[in-house]
DNA sequence: TAGCGCTCTTCTGTATGCAATACTGCCGAC
DNA sequence: GTCGGCAGTATTGCATACAGAAGAGCGCTA
C-alpha cells in the first residue's frame, strides 16, 4: 500500500486541471475518461472529487456527478476579502515573538519574487511560499486549514492578476511594507497592508474578466 | 438512484455518532463494522469518512483508515473564537437593510431557546437555528460553508456547555441583546456581543473539562 | 416542420472482490 | 522476565462489477 493516499495525489492533479482549464468551467467530469487518464481505477478518483466537492472547487449535482462551476465574477468578489480576513486572522493569532522571527526569510523570498518578475517567470508559486511563511506560525491549524482549502478557489481568477506585471511590482511592494511593519512589531499594520494586498488584487481583476474564460 | 446521495445521509448519521461518543474519542473507525451497522456497503460510507475528514471531524491515518481525535483543550479555545470571527464577518457583510428584517424572527426563536430551557430540553438544536438565521442573508456563501464546515467540531465539545443552565440563560439574554442592537442598526454592537457570546461559552468550557471524555 | 415520446446508450451511484499492509498473539532467545 | 521475531488474522486501499437513472438520437404525430 503507498503511504500517501492515492487520492491526495489525484486531489492535486484535478486541482491543477480545474486551474489550468483542463477541465473547463461549466463542463462536466466524466469519472471513466478522466480515470483512464489518470491511470487510475474510478473509487479513488471519485474520492478526490468528494474532496474537491468539499472545498468548493467542484460542484456535486446528485444524479450527475460532478461539474466544474462557472466563472463567476460576484464569487470573486468575495473570495478575495474573504482571504484577505483569513489571513489577517491567521496574522493577528500569531504571537508577535514568532512573528518577529519571520521577516528576514519573508523578504529573501520577497527578493526571489523579484528575480522571477524580471525574467516574466510564475510569481504564483513564490507568492505562495511568501504567504505561508507569514502563516507558517499561527497556532490555530483549523484556521489554516480553512485558508488553504480556500485559497485554489481563488487561484481560479488569479491568473490574469498576475499577468499585470505593474500590479505585479506594487504587490511585491506591499509584502515588503508587511515584512517591515513585523519588524517594527506593528502587527495591525502589517495586518492592514496584507487585507489592502488582496483586495488590491481584486480591483485588478475586473478589467481583462474574460481572459480566465479560455485559459487554453 | 436515490435523488439525494447515500454519502449524504451517511455523513449526518456518522457527525452525529461522533458529537454523542458513540464513535469515541480517540478510537479507530472500523469501516466494514461500521457500514453493516449502518446497512450500506463501504463504498459510500468512506465517502463520508473522507468529508468527515476533509472538516476536521476525523483524522485519517494513511494505512490504518479514520479515526477519532481525541479532545484537546487547546483545539477548543482556538475553535470557539475562530467560529465567533467568522460569524462576526458574515454578520458584517450582511447587509444593514437584511439585516433589519430579521429580529423579530430572531426574539421568536430565542422564545423558543426560553421555553425549550425552561422544560430542560436540548438548547443545541434551537440555538443552531437562531444563528442560521442571523446569517442567513449574508451574501457570501463560501463564508457560510466554512462556518457550516467548523461548527461541528465545536459541537463536540459544546455538550457541556448547554449542560450549565445558569450560562444558558445568560446566552440567551445575549441573543437578544444580538437582536435589539440590529433592530437599531447597530452592527458594531451586535457583532462585538457575538463574539463575546461565542468567547463565553468557551469560558464556560474548560470547569468540567472531562464531562463529555465519556459521554455514554 | 415542430414537438413529443420512445428506445438505446452513456454514465453515475452502489456493491462486491482482491491484494497488500497493519495488527495480534505466541513462541523463542537473551 | 522481557524483548524481538514470526505466523495468522483483520482491515484498509484500490479495482472491478452491476443496477438504475440521465441523456442522445430517432421516429411518430399533429
Amino acid at each position: 500500500m503507498a503511504r500517501t493516499p492515492l487520492r491526495s495525489d489525484l486531489l492535486e492533479q484535478i486541482t491543477a486541471r480545474v486551474l489550468d482549464g483542463r477541465l473547463a468551467a461549466g463542463a462536466r467530469v466524466n469519472e471513466v475518461h478522466l480515470a483512464r487518464e489518470l491511470g487510475v481505477s474510478r473509487t479513488p478518483l471519485r474520492e478526490a472529487l468528494i474532496g474537491l466537492a468539499d472545498r468548493g472547487l467542484l460542484v456535486a449535482a446528485p444524479g450527475r456527478g460532478f461539474l466544474v462551476p462557472p466563472f463567476d465574477p460576484d464569487e470573486a468578489r468575495r473570495l478575495y476579502p474573504l482571504v484577505a480576513e483569513l489571513e489577517a486572522l491567521a496574522l493577528r493569532w500569531t504571537s508577535p515573538l514568532e512573528l518577529a522571527g519571520l521577516p528576514d526569510a519573508l523578504d529573501a523570498v520577497a527578493d526571489e519574487m523579484t528575480a522571477v518578475l524580471a525574467r516574466g517567470g510564475d510569481l504564483s508559486e513564490v507568492d505562495d511560499r511568501w504567504h505561508g511563511l507569514l502563516l507558517s506560525r499561527c497556532p490555530n491549524p483549523h484556521l489554516l486549514r480553512l485558508i488553504a482549502q480556500t485559497k485554489p478557489l481563488l487561484k481560479r481568477y488569479e491568473s490574469c492578476y498576475f499577468g499585470g506585471a505593474g500590479r505585479a511590482g506594487e504587490s511585491i511592494g506591499e509584502h515588503r511594507r508587511i515584512a517591515a511593519a513585523l519588524r517594527d512589531g506593528d502587527l495591525d499594520t502589517a495586518a492592514a497592508v496584507l487585507v489592502r494586498n488582496w483586495v488590491k488584487a481584486l480591483a485588478y481583476l475586473g478589467k481583462d474578466d474574460d481572459d480566465h474564460r479560455a485559459p487554453e
